[in-house]
RNA sequence: GCCGAUGUGGCGAAAUGGCAGACGCAACGGACUUAAAAUCCGUUCUCGCGAAAAGCGAGGUAUGGGUUCGAAUCCCAUCAUCGGCACCA
């Protein structure tokens, strides 16, 4: 006797069988226009996952839950008469490799290859339709090769705002290029995080710590690769309009880009006389929106880094100035915002000028405001603005009411708003036409203009590290330059010691050799950030194995077309990424669309967000609660199409939810249901088709459930309520499981509509079908979609429910085609009601046709 | 603090203005079996009146109000959980 428990139905030996099947037939291959077996008369599917990072630790249940819901809409949109791209890669440079590198003394490029092999391992297992001939990995020369192309094109192309488009940098006509490249060179404070020996991006930034691995960060200038990406803000805000993604998503980019109106003013600085004009007054420029509230400012603020605090500092006062920055400089970001609450700052001695009115104000330097954003000053205005009141309440400075709240609420700290007060120029104009008077005012007087602001800073680019794309850039007399197109790729040197430094020298820059590039110019040692080969993948992916560009013209119109702005038609993957990948690449994208390359100003139309799936115990999954569930166990004990089908059962998939094993098992003897729907057992033990399943016509109920289910499962699939979609398949089956005969035509129709959820026992069925009945009809991924015939979803008769005051009191059997008054009248009638509305005035009476009927006493 | 999402049985959920809890899990009972597993059939929101069952009645979708003949669904307020942003002038 066998101690192995008896699997519920053979999906260990259907499994594999049709994972060999795919492999050898290549059935999911989309060949591209102009290639054998193209057909130009279907219309065109793109659907993505985002790909993964190859992790040492493999797949967890998380990652197929997406690409779960698109296999099923890939393998739907096929059987639906669709050219579908539905390909899979890696995005394989980045830092936890080259972590794990350093810890275990293994090169990256090693690692990388193995869990690259491993998680693709992993996939197949699950039978995912993908077209591996379009694998790709983005730390392969012949893939970073182009992305190194692009950055190129980016460094040679400058915005134009008179078109509001990049153009080649030969278009620009004013003297200094390097200033108005979209990559470029500056001396910025950023993120330096020295225990991973690199700066990081504001995104890679949490609470002061580093994203990966929650490292202290801090600030410190330094000389780094930006990319402009400020310059799309407009566009990156206002191209949102057009596209299918969650509204959450896009209000996360909307607040990212945090776009605001309002205006720049001008303060002079009071004691520089300037008699003749021999010396340039200084002003203090102030970014406002609320440039009607000019009159309520008392106190200027300047960013301890801003550039005019040198200037403007009395004798007096600037050692007290200096300790100040120092001591702010020294701040992490951390220690600026989130532990501050409390204002400091440091009078610089000197005035400003208002200009509406003359008056003399203090200049204050404090931190809390940014250098960062608008021009690193403002002006005070206490009265209207929470910051500002708890500032100058603390340092003791004037409060001036200057906008009247509606109602009786307290002017003093009043933000909204309302009617402005003592102001002169715009006493008694509500809030928004102040605004616009004061503008036009200090437009007139020199003193200011209109102005817009955002959130967005551009992208810091060069990571110092060794496992990512080097820069195709060389110095030459402390000037950079771009290397020939035709150098490409360039390939890092190898390392043998590519720790980080520590002294925010890149880990390149050790080899010697490779950096002189020639006897006058070295390389550049920087390298891109993680998010760079992630900026271009779903283009790669349309034409992988190209070598003269980075996607062939027309497979990029093909695939990447269609009317809408976005090209891939489906992109599924987590919130994760609403901010990072996602604005990244929508930038990419409107550089390589405005420069020609690609047809279409968005890469994605329509994005869907899956949910995060947690433990057992319903806690996020993490290594350090054991929490973890692979994917390869639940296969080896149920199976992968039940590992799918559960994956779609378990709820919405936006939504967060837990995984549950008995749950796994549930979906799983539903599959094994199905099978023996199909499958006897004989005598001796052995599975074989059923012989009630007959070339008969189903009955009536059958027809109905049928297509009931055809219907369903169709909306669900469109709509992605994968999980609906199953419960119906799940009824069906209930409906046949005890019938005397199985009608044949019921039993293809039901196997085509599972085949996108559980392909590998659809396969298998379908192939049993065609051996007994030997109709012809070719593999199960060869049929068409079925449709639904309304006819047979009507009933003659329905359920009408009769309530009394809103209550359900009966029900009663009535022809469809019954009036509203024969069903009041029936209802009045009804025996049961009767006993409810005798020796009551009958009221209103509300009838909905075929549903209900209402009696209000 | 601001913005957003969510809140329904013992659990995952369904129903988005018309019978709350489809479908699945779990639990309980039955059939089959020497027995178990597997399978199949049935029961299961809460409370009250029934010896019990049938039956009858009342209540119930986070909480409190409102709109409507009718609300899980729409509106207002509150609470809780999750996510994002956070001195952004």
């Amino acid at each position: 006797m066998s101690s192995e428990r008896r699997k519920p139905y053979p999906f260990d030996q259907i499994e594999p069988k049709w994972q060999a099947i795919w492999e050898e037939r290549q059935p999911f291959h989309a060949p591209n226009p102009g290639e054998q077996n193209f057909d130009p008369s279907k219309p065109k599917f793109y659907v993505l996952d985002m790909f993964p990072y190859p992790s040492g630790a493999g797949l967890h249940v998380g990652h197929p839950e997406g690409y779960t819901a698109t296999d099923i809409v890939a393998r739907y949109k096929r059987m639906r008469g669709f050219n579908v791209l539905h390909p899979m890669g890696w995005d394989a440079f980045g830092l936890p490799a080259e972590q794990y590198a350093i810890k275990t003394g293994e090169h990256p490029a090693i690692t990388t290859r193995e869990n690259m092999a491993k998680f693709k391992r992993q996939l197949q297992r699950i039978g995912f339709s993908y077209d591996w001939q379009r694998e790709i990995n983005t730390t392969d020369p012949g893939y970073y090769k182009w992305t190194q192309w692009i950055f190129l094109q980016i460094y040679n192309s400058w915005f134009n705002p008179a078109t509001n488009r990049a153009e080649p940098i030969s278009t620009y006509r004013g003297e200094n290029p390097d200033a108005v490249r979209l990559a470029y060179v500056a001396d910025v404070p950023v993120n330096w995080c020295p225990e991973l020996g690199t700066v990081l991006a504001n995104e890679e930034v949490v609470d002061g710590k580093s994203e990966l691995g929650g490292f202290p960060v801090v600030r410190r200038p330094m000389r780094q690769w930006m990319l402009r990406i400020m310059a799309y803000a407009e566009r990156l805000l206002n191209e949102l309009e057009g596209l299918d993604w969650p509204e959450g998503i896009k209000l996360l980019q909307r607040n990212w880009i945090g776009r605001s109106e309002g205006a720049e003013i001008d303060f002079p600085v009071a004691g520089f006389a300037d008699p003749g004009k021999q010396r340039r007054v200084p002003t203090i420029r102030v970014f406002t929106t609320r440039p009607d509230t000019l009159y309520g400012a008392t106190y200027m603020v300047l960013a301890p880094e801003h550039s005019l605090v040198d200037l403007i500092v009395t004798e007096e006062q600037w050692p007290a100035v200096r300790e100040y920055r120092e001591r702010a400089a020294r701040k992490s970001d951390l220690e600026r915002t989130d532990l501050a609450k409390e204002k400091t700052g440091v009078f610089s001695g000197a005035y400003a000028i208002n200009p509406v009115n003359s008056e003399r104000i203090p200049i204050w330097v404090a931190d809390y405001v940014l250098l960062g954003y608008g021009t690193g000053a403002i002006m005070g205005v206490p009265a209207h603005d929470e910051r500002d009141l708890e500032f100058a309440q603390k340092f003791d400075l004037p409060i001036r009411e200057v906008v009247q709240p509606p109602g009786d609420e307290n002017a003093i700290g009043f933000v909204g708003e309302g009617v402005a007060i003592n102001s002169p120029v715009i006493d008694g104009l509500p809030s928004s036409e102040a605004k616009k008077k004061i503008t036009k005012w200090l437009e007139q007087h020199g003193a200011g203009k209109g102005a817009i602001n955002y959130k967005l800073r551009d992208w810091l680019f060069s990571r110092q590290r060794y496992w990512g794309e080097p820069l195709p850039i060389v110095w030459k007399d402390g000037k950079h330059e771009a290397l020939g197109e035709n150098e490409l790729p360039i390939v890092p040197p190898p390392l043998e010691d590519y720790k980080p430094t520590g002294t925010g020298e890149p880990p390149l820059a050790k080899a010697k050799d490779w950096v002189r590039y020639s006897d006058k110019a070295l390389r550049e040692t920087n390298t891109m950030p993680q998010w760079a080969g992630s900026c271009w993948y779903y283009l790669r992916f349309c034409d992988p194995h190209n070598d003269k560009r980075f996607v062939g013209e027309e497979a990029e119109r093909y695939w990447m077309g269609g009317r809408a702005p976005g090209g891939v038609d489906l992109y599924v993957g987590g919130t994760e990424h609403a901010v990072l990948h996602l604005l990244y690449a929508r930038f990419w994208h409107k550089v390589l669309f405005d420069l020609g390359y690609v047809s279409k100003p968005e890469p994605f139309q329509r994005l869907v967000n899956q949910g995060i799936i947690l433990g057992e115990d319903n806690q996020k999954m993490s290594k350090s609660r054991g929490n973890i569930v692979n994917p390869d166990d639940v296969i080896d004990q149920y199976g992968t199409d039940a590992f799918r089908c559960y994956e779609m059962f378990m709820g919405p998939l936006e939504q967060m939810k837990p995984w549950s094993m008995r749950g796994v098992e549930g979906v799983a003897r539903f599959l094994a249901r199905v099978w023996r729907l199909f499958m006897s057992e004989s005598q001796e033990g052995n599975w074989e088709l059923s012989d009630k399943i007959k070339h008969v016509d189903p009955d009536r109920a059958q027809q109905k459930v049928t297509h009931a289910t055809i219907k369903k499962v169709t909306e669900d699939i469109e709509s992605f309520s994968f999980n609906t979609g199953i419960s119906q398949m799940m009824i069906l089956v209930n409906a046949f499981t005890n019938a005397e005969t199985i009608p044949l035509s019921a039993m293809r129709t039901f196997l085509v509509l599972l085949n996108p959820f559980a392909p590998h026992l659809a396969s298998e069925l379908w192939e049993k079908l065609n051996a007994r009945f030997r109709d012809d009809l070719g593999d199960i991924t060869e049929q068409k979609w079925p449709a639904h015939d309304e006819r047979f979803l009507v009933e003659d008769e329905v359920e009408v429910v009769i309530q009394v005051n809103g209550k359900v009191r009966d029900r009663m059997k009535m022809s469809i085609s019954a009036t509203q008054e024969e069903m009041k009248t029936a209802a009045l009638a009804n025996p049961r009601i009767q006993k409810f509305i005798t020796g009551k005035t009958v009221g209103n009476v509300v009838v909905v046709p075929k549903k209900l009927v209402n009696i209000v006493i």
